[in-house]
DNA sequence: TCAAAAGTGTTTGTCCTACACCCATGT
DNA sequence: ACATGGGTGTAGGACAAACACTTTTGA
């Protein structure tokens, strides 16, 4: 149901409407809403976890067969953030734990024909919820760092959400969305090394968390491994620091 | 000329087309492009100099005779930050030093009747030139910190606009936009000083600048004060470090 | 008892802050 | 001379990187 959504159909075109003053040569563009969907799944070979997102096929004209973000034109009576969520349910059947607006593109040439403006979001989903996501044939999770050419500008919407998203978790708490609601510091740590591609050293990673406020711990361990039983934390949503007292999430 | 086209005219209205699937209920939005305009200004009292915007009365409803951001319906020919350009030239007569996209604002009661998404940027332009520039009985500028009651949402939208400018003055390097091609490391330092509303030491001010090596030093010098002449300065256009790969600027 | 990861302690270096101090000019 | 801001030096504290070390489990 949704390969129809993603940017394929103009429903605006241009209004030729004479209107007086300054804005006689307005017009309308037809705005879409797409959103770069991150998750974390273990590399086939590697087993080391990377950072994956879900693409769509495109089933029309232009770049037909190419794959694309998923996304579809802004309705009416829909908040921009409320859409981006909504192809993100369509396209996955998962909720996302983490969206944020990223940007706006709107380049006159971005799309063939049609004057497209896309009002981009990015968001996060739980990993092991993601390994089992329906796939269809229309939709397929890629590696983020080794995407075929996507259509229209996408490859370079998904490099800058890429950046934002490395950038991000440097200094604000969004790591845990990939995770349950509760987790060792050894899980948040890994997630951490996938995303900025290095390792971390556990010591001082323990300590950064920590002095960040952002975690509770419970009392609860998680026995198993042979190795001493590693404590299990809880986010604390309360405070939020670094982010703008306006938009942003 | 510019009065009309702050957010007036409703170009676009939903379209009723019925199309197939989950597309049907899509209808185009009316877009507009508004910019949040800074300039710095020396206070009347106490000499200190404090950011100005410039904001145009609105001549019809909604929102009549309220005052709001420049700005106006995209023209389908005319990228994002171009129109963002115009309308500050339209405006102001300046040219924006500096202009970069700041978030878009879709809600949907954000504006009475029509569903309006604006594109919103931010600019900065020179302090000496915005002082002998050109303002109208329906553009008139005012302190960024003492706005009354805006039309739409733009009071929120200005309070966004000045967050993101005084969190990015401290790592990112465009205070020069409110300055000449050359200046001395006071007037610059009375840059920062003014944005960030707290005094910063000479000392270690000239260190953290010349650190980021986003200077050159001329050799020429300002004299005619009653102390030793300043070194005067020009900015370093090459090497953008902290920004992205993709969008900003 | 040993491997492995959890978790703690300590050293070292770097950066930022505060502030003492010298330099060069106009009055 | 001396006041004023330009410009330099430097000691102290905060913080982060690197790494040695102890703890607790499963095998």
């Amino acid at each position: 149901m949704l390969e129809d959504t993603a940017q394929t159909l103009p429903i605006a075109k241009q209004n030729p409407l004479a209107v007086g003053g300054a804005a006689a040569s307005a017009a309308a563009s037809s705005l879409a809403v797409s959103t770069v969907i991150f998750a974390l799944r273990p590399d086939e070979e590697s087993h080391l976890k990377t950072l994956w997102l879900p693409l769509v096929r495109r089933t029309r004209d232009p770049h037909r067969d190419l794959w694309a973000l998923p996304g579809g034109w802004l309705p009416a009576g829909e908040e921009l953030a409320a859409a981006a969520g909504r192809t993100l349910r369509e396209t996955t059947d998962l909720s996302p734990r983490y969206l944020e607006q990223l940007y706006t593109f709107g380049d006159i040439d971005r799309s063939p024909g049609l004057r497209v403006v896309s009002v981009v979001y990015w968001a996060l989903v739980r990993s092991e919820v993601a390994e089992r996501a329906s796939v269809g044939d229309n939709v397929r999770w890629f590696a983020a760092d080794q995407l075929p050419p996507l259509a229209f500008d996408h490859n370079r919407i998904v490099e800058y959400a890429l950046w934002r998203l490395r950038t991000k978790v440097e200094y604000a708490r969004i790591a845990h969305a990939f995770l349950g609601d509760t987790f060792t510091l050894a899980q948040l740590r890994e997630v951490h090394e996938a995303v900025l591609q290095k390792a971390l050293d556990p010591a001082n990673f323990r300590r950064s968390i920590e002095a960040s406020g952002n975690l509770i711990s419970t009392d609860q361990h998680v026995a198993g491994a042979r190795h001493r039983p590693a404590r299990l934390y809880r986010y604390d949503d309360r405070a939020n620091d670094h982010d703008p007292p306006g938009p942003a999430l």
